[in-house]
DNA sequence: TATGGCTGACCGACCGGTCGGTCATAATAA
DNA sequence: TTATTATGACCGACCGGTCGGTCAGCCATA
């Protein structure tokens, strides 16, 4: 199936130049001319490190899904109390969507959503249809064992984990998005504040909190 | 700028045609053709009705963005306590997802989200042209009142209502659209009751829960 | 001279939009 | 009433531009 990638450096510069294609054009209209041009390469050359468009989009996806993931892997692994580390779940996700923003360049955000709406469509993949939904869902099984010890703790509500988790994650994500399109018109602190102060607050047994 | 469509009912198949067309197929995808041949029109009598498929996107947009507002306003206007109304607000974009689901055809949702990927990229990269961030903006502002009469009265916390909007908002949205993608993994009235446990609880100043 | 990574001109399928023509109906004339 | 003409909604073959993918050859290296 892979293609023998000759020089991994290359291989890794063609897919940062999809990113940045496929964020400013989107997916579809994204040029392979354009990749091409941004990896400072021929063309043809890109044909001799992936088969096809799609074969570049579905890097470029488990590129996205490996950096996400290693980012909460390494959030939960610290050594926290459940809220503590729920609550710096909460600040990492949307710090690092501020950044992102900051720095110019078009957001990961943008083409993340892409990605799994290509995906899903079915468009891409013909038999691939369980892989998009499947790779989330890994993603949310990540955070069940912390939902638990703090029910356990007797700190969370008993919720039901999986569903309690997936509104968790869901939820931080339409955030993140909506925050992507208006985020000229709040204040990021306040943001984060308000956040814990609904979802964190939400999960707690009890709450003592300021008003 | 409008073309005068001669035919309203005719007018008006045509972005049901493309709805249906831009949900299989994707917007950028989504061939005028099909949309000719969904509508059981020749592809020629579309221009008569719109000038460009950019205007059948925007009439698209237009189409659904007033339908949602339709029943949010409608749900705001009834007297109920603000806990009851927020409750109900959840549960009716929760069912009104489910039941477009379930209805087998290809949902409202997906193309919903990708007319606003599509919006926020022209916007962002183009010309600047404000259309959609300020569209969404205007349906946060619907809640507001609502949710100021909630902290008035001391049932909410006195949140910035500004941004406790667009918290609940981007949130219900995510969940929409992860429900979305993994209607299978979950059970809808489970999924309902902890929505309300954790987003609505934490809006609440004091919680009479049951666990 | 041989190898093979690399290249971009080129191909052809595809698709948004156009335009000359058709035809049902209406208006007018006989 | 019937014949003739005018209207414009409707159509789909066609055009021109676009873009994913190919391939014949270039060139650096051994």
């Amino acid at each position: 199936m892979t293609p023998l990638p000759k020089d991994e450096a290359k291989h890794r510069r063609i897919i940062q130049a999809a990113i940045q294609v496929f964020a400013e054009e989107g997916v579809s209209n994204g040029k392979i001319a354009n990749i091409a041009k941004a990896a400072g390469i021929g063309k043809g050359t890109i044909y001799e490190y992936f088969r096809s468009k799609t074969e570049i989009f579905l890097a470029v996806f488990e590129y996205y899904f490996n950096k996400l993931l290693k980012g909460y892997e390494q959030l939960i692994r610290e050594d926290l109390d459940p809220t503590r580390k729920i609550e710096k779940i909460l600040d990492y996700t949307f710090d690092s969507l501020d950044e992102q923003l900051s720095n110019g360049s078009s957001p990961d955000w943008l083409i993340f959503l892409e990605i799994f709406l290509q995906g899903y469509r079915n468009e891409i993949l013909g038999d691939g249809e369980l892989l998009f939904s499947d790779t989330l869902r890994k993603m949310y099984t990540l955070f069940e064992p912390l939902l638990e010890e703090g029910i356990t703790a007797g700190v969370f509500k008993s919720l039901e984990t999986e569903h309690a988790i997936f509104i968790l994650f869901a939820a931080l994500d339409g955030i993140g998005l909506h925050y992507f399109i208006n985020r000229n018109h709040y204040q990021k602190e306040l943001l984060k504040t308000t956040i814990k102060e609904i979802i964190l607050h939400g999960l707690l047994k009890t709450d003592s909190r300021k008003v």
